[in-house]
DNA sequence: CGTTAGCACTCTCGCTTGTTGAGTGCTAAT
DNA sequence: ATTAGCACTCAACAAGCGAGAGTGCTAACG
């Protein structure tokens, strides 16, 4: 079932008027809108069709009517082109991420903020995975009596630290001579490769037998899971500002969404890849996110590492905005975080 | 102006109910007590001096009486007694902490969310400050071309990392002595000394001076400065269950406060190394804070760091328990962090 | 003289009722 | 096919009312 043009057109300035002002959409304001030079009554019929259609509902009888999730969805297919960005704003969010040291963390909140700011919504920056990314550098550094802490630095610059347990006994100097042989034999292989090298290069180590176990362990957990500490949220209270979320009980059961940060990761990791993906009400799993939409965004770090941005906002977001600031914050991240 | 017993007694019955109930408080509601002998009439004429005395208030003619801050100053210190805590309990949260790897991060992390849990409060852990913290090793780690990650460890095991800028051509090895020899200068000192030592032996060595430089500044910046990332908050969504904040623009207000973490850690550290510190209410400077308590509490890493966690509750929160697992809390974080 | 019973008074809360206004669906005229 | 007209529906708001909780005051009591 193909929509007319009508049909069509009434349903976009439906959807128009509703993203702005929350409140069920009525023949006469559609009627009056500059454009559309049909009575309300004309525009009821057509209404009436829609609703049959599925692509609006009525709140109640004598109310106006509502979008559908299907109807964003259509909406979001066929009418969504990316929208200009001023020079100026432009600007003002590169100043604002480039003032940040090179340190990923730092420029993940500064972009997970910049997006908050920028769209109004809550945004969720997960920073870039780094499975695929090559081993550049693993040095171990004492810390303590029997504890030192491993630092692996990847390709793309990216780091990760642990502390592990070593013998008691070992020398700074020997950590260091342990960490450039370390270094030698991984520098520039993936996680994959790293464990065969293990399993075949020190299998008669005998003597460094634990440590290196510590070490390898250590390399599984970090590099291969996400770290809670790697998503990062931005403006948690925006939505509080919208009139979906008056009622306390959905603003508490929207901000249980954020308590754990692995459920809230993996949600953003499905949009597979995909440069923009859309998830409208109910095409979330999630059900704290039935009344929201998901809009996710894939960046690239170098050749291999990839992450992912997110806003989280009512079904009635704006999505040309959002859609046309994702674009943009990806293609920063992207050169911020590959360039250093 | 002192309270004879009878007025102690009816003010403390009245707090305690409201405690769990959150509604004013009538006076057959306390007549009914066991332990209070009289009538609601009597009640009555001594809550009826209470209010006068500023310890009661009525929210309309004709509402059972409300306690004021006043009042609940006095219960806090007048009344006050530490409460038990069932071994069981203890048991769980030692667990629950010492699940974690040694980093300091992560202790706090756990800390703060097993107080938010234990109480069904809002937390707040402040990672310890490290001012008069020794340094115990200085070490330079190869990232890229020209970057370097600096690691400081110092007593009490406790980490900062910054990068750095570092001449192109200098080599890993080079990078090894230069961080064995400032961690054989700079080790058992403290910021203060450190920055006399920089200054004196130092001076001469041209070659490095750019290097030098930069190590010096990344210290005092992240040694003096208490980052973001080092104030943890747990349950931040918990006080919406209480009927205090029902209201979405009071709910919107309160977690407002969570947006800037420096000052919430400025609000925190006000407490001036105190054992326990209880501001109710009005006492609070923050506007935000007015309608609730905090209490903060220290506790020491070693001989000289210390740190501070508290609890932002309504005013009507359940002080006993409240002060009861602050200090049973701040003891495990101290042995935590100074064990390791 | 402290304590208490009794009573009039006040104010919130919840319920019902009426009114208004926005919006619809249908029908008949254009 | 479009539209004007009209009867109808329903949420939202305001007004009015009774019930209930709680107070303050006064007078009686031990």
């Amino acid at each position: 079932m193909v929509l007319d043009d009508r049909k069509f057109m009434i349903l976009k300035a439906i959807i128009d008027d509703y993203i702005i002002t929350a409140m069920p959409v009525g023949s006469r304001t559609i009627s009056r809108k500059s454009g559309v030079g049909f009575s309300p009554a004309t525009i009821r019929n057509e209404m009436s069709d829609l609703e049959e259609l599925g692509y609006l509902a009525q709140p109640h009888t004598s109310a106006g009517r509502v979008p559908s999730d299907k109807a964003y969805r259509l909406y979001v297919d066929s009418l969504l082109r990316s929208d200009e960005i001023s020079t100026q704003e432009k600007q003002r969010i590169e100043d604002y991420i480039s003032r940040r040291s090179g340190q990923v963390e730092d420029i993940i909140r500064a972009a997970a903020d910049m997006l908050a700011d920028v769209t109004q919504y809550t945004s969720v920056v997960v920073a870039p995975r780094i499975q695929t990314l090559r081993i550049r550098r693993v040095q171990l550094v004492p810390v303590s009596e029997g504890t030192a802490l491993m630092i692996v630095v990847t390709s793309a610059g990216i780091m990760k630290d642990a502390l592990i347990s070593v013998p008691a006994d070992i020398s700074s100097d020997n950590l260091y001579a342990l960490s450039e042989m370390l270094t030698r034999e991984l520098e520039g292989h993936t996680l994959e490769e790293v464990r065969q090298i293990f399993a075949r290069v020190f299998r008669d180590m005998s003597m460094n037998r634990r440590l290196l176990g510590g070490v390898m362990k250590v390399m599984e957990e970090k590099l291969t899971e996400d770290a809670p500490e790697d998503v990062v949220i931005g403006g948690t209270t925006k939505l509080l500002n919208y009139p979906e979320y008056s009622d306390i009980d959905k603003a508490k059961n929207f901000l249980t969404i954020f308590e754990s940060k692995e459920r809230l990761a993996g949600m953003l990791k499905k949009n597979g890849g995909m440069e923009i993906s859309i998830r409208i009400g109910s095409e979330n799993e999630m059900e704290a996110l039935q009344n929201c939409s998901l809009v996710t965004a894939t960046y690239r770090v170098g050749k291999h590492g990839s992450g992912t941005l997110g806003i989280i906002g009512p079904t009635r977001m704006n999505y040309r905005r959002v859609v046309t600031m994702m674009e943009y914050m990806g293609q920063v991240i992207s050169k911020m975080l590959s360039g250093e």
